[in-house]
DNA sequence: AGCACGCCGACT
DNA sequence: GTCGGCGTGCTC
């Protein structure tokens, strides 16, 4: 094979596609498909991916391959192919599909540097040129640039005295430790310390020891062991008596902690009927699709955990995703605690070197199980025996940007490519799911009761507008606050829970209710307390707060909205003797600060967890006896189809931490709408009634799970051009469908400007489009030159999540 | 995406 | 006449 097919690292539409390089002798055999490879690109070194190889190429002039950047190929045959697929279902570019399914260490970075020609005659050279480099080999680019000495550069590089050079760096290294071990046979150390003068005792004691412990010892330990420093090692190093050598080694973020073991605990007959077709599916190497629907405390995860067993009986290897895992510490519990260091474990919270070091040990089939979120999809198994994805409805499994993938589409493709089952696991499926298990696509397997059959908690949903009405002006109802009090006295857990999306604080003028937005964006400004700033978290202007209002100049300014912080101070100000946990982005942006936090709470160090999202899930404390929601309405108001769905998803998980043990469990639920079904339904805690009255609404509405949506975003600086490209595209659109189908738009996009470009879209709504993933390539390549130079956006989501 | 090449306005 | 603006087109 002498050409290698390679996609380089450019994300563009016009080089989306394979160029061929040559292999250099010195390389044949050593490039293989999947690998990363260093080529000329132009001018530039750049990376690429191998993607297949030939004998031969239609091109003329086929530069060659200058360098492999990997020994073994990083994505494999299936990736390669999963790549493609992406590529296809989302619209985006192979490089970009590629990139999505690797760890982002192996993101190639670049650097372009400038250095002396060879044969230049620095005495011709002019003055600023010498100083600039004085003695220095080379300078950044950069560097130039900020000087100012472009021109003068470039000049001279055109006249062959300053060379160019661009470079592909790795962005993280292997990590390394320096090892010592004894190089020479020990009759040679035994004489060498016979001849020792009397006061070298370090080196004696180092040689001893040597002879005690042959084996390579890391050079830190040998150090801290007999306290010495690298002074005392170099003689002996010098002396070839010792050697000394770098291992690479894996960064370990669990650093040393030991996770408890635990054994398959017994099932319950619930949980053995669901089992059962997954062990099955299993044994016979088929695919299929299970939706385990069980509420919370059912014992979902055991589940999970006894089918993995089988997996790994047959020498296979299983994918869990969960949603952002770094949110669930207790999952990962449960998960090394039964599998050991066969679980590699990839969340955001890592850096990318840690993130990396998991990926490899995948890679290197050193563990059969990852637990990861979303990304951990495309884990290089390959012999996958079980995908699970827990907490299904999760939106946090679609990714926002390009490619703009779900990971249940990309599970259920990879497991059809392996010939394994998929389960899907939640309380509250999504609407799509639980439809196709309906249908039959899916195979429905139900969890009727909680473990130990305890009942689901008593829910109580308070009207607020009552409490208002009487008199009542605090964030908390009176019946709540009652409760609070009363778990107080008996040294029991509360957990409270703040909705918080559509509750950051914004800043409001009280007399003229003026309220401070972005100069760039649609969009309200974010209080943040601990700089005293105002910040657009779409476009990150920031500002501090006014001393008058803009609008009518009073200076009643406030920052208005309950944000955790507001509660946690009146918490403090009615009941100060309640000891507050509070955890949000703030409390938990340190790493490892959530589950310190959680460690705390479950031990017993406070009584009220206070917090956002992050608490509605996977808390399993059996202290926690109430569960407060301050306010259950927040997100039924945006503007988005899911959001009664998401209301109830949500108010169902925070139910299902309460009472999970021996003490019942009680939940309050304080709402603006009581009479809303989401709301009323999730204290009844039924979910198939409200299957059953979200259809009927997504069904009038022409939704999923009866239409599939697509959705095109255009931005552009001016006002009048984002309309008429929006225009055009939805005529387009329109001319292409069946008459089922529904093209919307343009209309503005519900934030209409985002860093001063405005923003319209069109939503297509369809039940059978074969032709429509043309229809939009065809309207990308017609703006190509308008994107590419003109400052226009396109976004096309295939199924989006967030109509923003 | 970069980068070179190329074609028009304001300067030595 | 030259420097330099950024429009156009190519990269195996």
């Amino acid at each position: 094979m002498n050409i290698a097919s390679v996609i380089v690292d450019v994300p563009a539409k016009q080089t989306d596609r394979a160029f061929d390089y040559k292999i250099p002798s010195h390389l044949k055999g050593v490039i293989f498909p999947g690998m990363r490879v260093v080529v000329p690109f132009g001018p530039r070194k750049i990376q690429g991916f191998v993607t297949g190889l030939k004998e031969e190429s239609d091109f003329q002039q086929v530069k060659s391959i200058l360098e492999p950047m990997d020994l073994n190929p990083v994505l494999n045959q299936e990736l390669l192919n999963l790549g493609d697929w992406l590529t296809e279902k989302t619209l985006c570019y192979k490089i970009s599909a590629f990139q999505a399914m690797l760890p982002a260490a192996l993101k190639a970075k670049y650097e372009k540097k400038l250095v002396i020609a060879v044969n230049a005659d620095r005495k011709l050279l002019p003055e600023k040129v010498c100083t600039l480099f004085h003695n220095a080999e080379e300078i950044t680019w950069d560097d130039a640039v900020k000087d100012g000495a472009l021109p003068l550069l470039q000049k001279e590089a055109s006249k062959g005295n300053i060379d160019i050079i661009y470079q592909v760096k790795e962005r993280v290294k292997k990590k390394k430790v320096k090892q010592v071990f004894a190089a020479a046979p020990p009759e040679k150390i035994v004489d060498y310390l016979q001849n020792l003068p009397g006061n070298a005792t370090k080196q004696k004691e180092v040689l001893e020891y040597f002879l005690k412990e042959e084996g390579p010892v890391d050079q830190k330990e040998l150090f801290s062991l007999l306290g010495i420093t690298s002074s005392t090692l170099k003689g002996l190093l010098q002396k070839r008596l010792l050697g000394q050598k770098d291992v690479e080694i894996y960064r370990n973020p669990f650093g040393d902690r030991e996770f408890e073991r635990t054994e398959p605990l017994a099932l319950t007959v619930g949980q053995r009927n669901a089992i059962i077709p997954i062990l099955d599916s299993i044994e016979d190497n088929r695919h299929e699709t299970f939706l385990l629907y069980g509420v919370t405390g059912s014992g979902k995860t055991e589940v999970y955990l006894q089918s993995i067993q089988r997996v790994l009986e047959d020498d296979k290897e299983a994918i869990v995703l969960v949603p952002e895992i770094s949110l669930t510490p207790q999952m990962v519990k449960r998960f090394k605690g039964r599998f050991g260091d066969q679980v590699a474990v990839m969340h955001s919270g890592l850096s990318a070197g840690e993130k990396y070091d998991e990926w490899r040990k995948i890679q290197r089939k050193e563990v059969k199980v990852v637990v990861g979120a979303r990304s951990a999809i495309f884990a290089p198994f390959e012999n996958l025996g079980i995908i699970i994805i827990d907490e299904e409805h999760e939106t946090s499994y679609k990714q926002e940007e390009n490619p703009r993938y779900h990971a249940r589409d990309v599970a259920i493709k990879r497991a059809e490519n392996h010939k394994c089952p998929v389960v899907l696991g939640s309380a509250t499926p999504s609407l799509e799911s639980f439809a196709r298990a309906q249908k039959g696509v899916y195979h429905l397997l139900t969890l009727e009761n909680r473990m130990n059959n305890q009942a689901l908690p008593a829910v109580d949903i308070i009207d607020m507008r009552e409490e208002l009405r009487d008199g009542n002006r605090s964030m908390f109802s009176r019946k709540l606050l009652e409760k609070i009090k009363d778990r107080l006295g008996k040294k029991e857990q509360i957990v409270l829970f703040l909705n918080k999306r559509g509750h950051s604080s914004f800043v409001m003028c009280r007399d003229c209710g003026y309220v401070i937005n972005c100069p760039h964006c649609d969009i309200s400004l974010t209080y943040h307390r601990y700089n005293q700033q105002m910040k657009c978290h779409y476009c990150g202007y920031e500002a501090s707060v006014p001393n008058a209002c803009p609008e009518c100049e009073s200076e009643h300014i406030r920052y208005f909205g309950t944000g955790t912080q507001k509660v946690e101070e009146e918490l403090a100000k009615i009941l100060p003797e309640a000891k507050v946990i509070r955890m949000d982005v703030d409390t938990t942006s340190r790493k490892g600060a959530h589950e310190k936090l959680l460690d705390q709470f479950q031990e017993g160090h406070a009584d009220i967890l206070l917090g956002t999202q992050m608490i509605a899930k996977g808390l399993d404390f059996p202290n926690i006896t109430l569960v407060g929601v301050l306010s259950a309405d927040t997100m039924l108001h945006l503007p988005d189809f899911r959001s009664s769905e998401k209301t109830f998803q949500l108010l169902t998980q925070v139910s299902g931490r309460a009472g999970r043990h021996e003490l019942e469990g009680e939940v309050i639920i304080q709402t603006y709408t009581p009479e809303h079904y989401s709301i009323e339904l999730a204290g009844e805690q039924d979910y198939d009634k409200f299957y059953d009255r979200e259809m009927m609404v997504r069904k009038i509405h022409r939704y999923p799970p009866f239409f599939y949506i697509s959705l095109v975003t255009v931005s552009h600086e001016e006002l009048m051009k984002s309309v008429s490209v929006t225009e055009k595209i939805t005529q387009y659109i329109q001319s292409k469908l069946s008459a089922e189908s529904i093209v919307l738009g343009p209309v503005a996009s519900p934030i209409p400007r985002i860093n001063n470009r405005y923003r319209y879209q069109c939503l297509i709504k369809y039940k059978r489009e074969p032709e429509l993933g043309q229809t939009l390539k065809k309207i990308l390549d017609n703006y190509q030159q308008e994107i590419a130079s003109g400052g226009l956006t396109v976004s096309i989501d295939l199924n989006p999540y967030i109509l923003m």
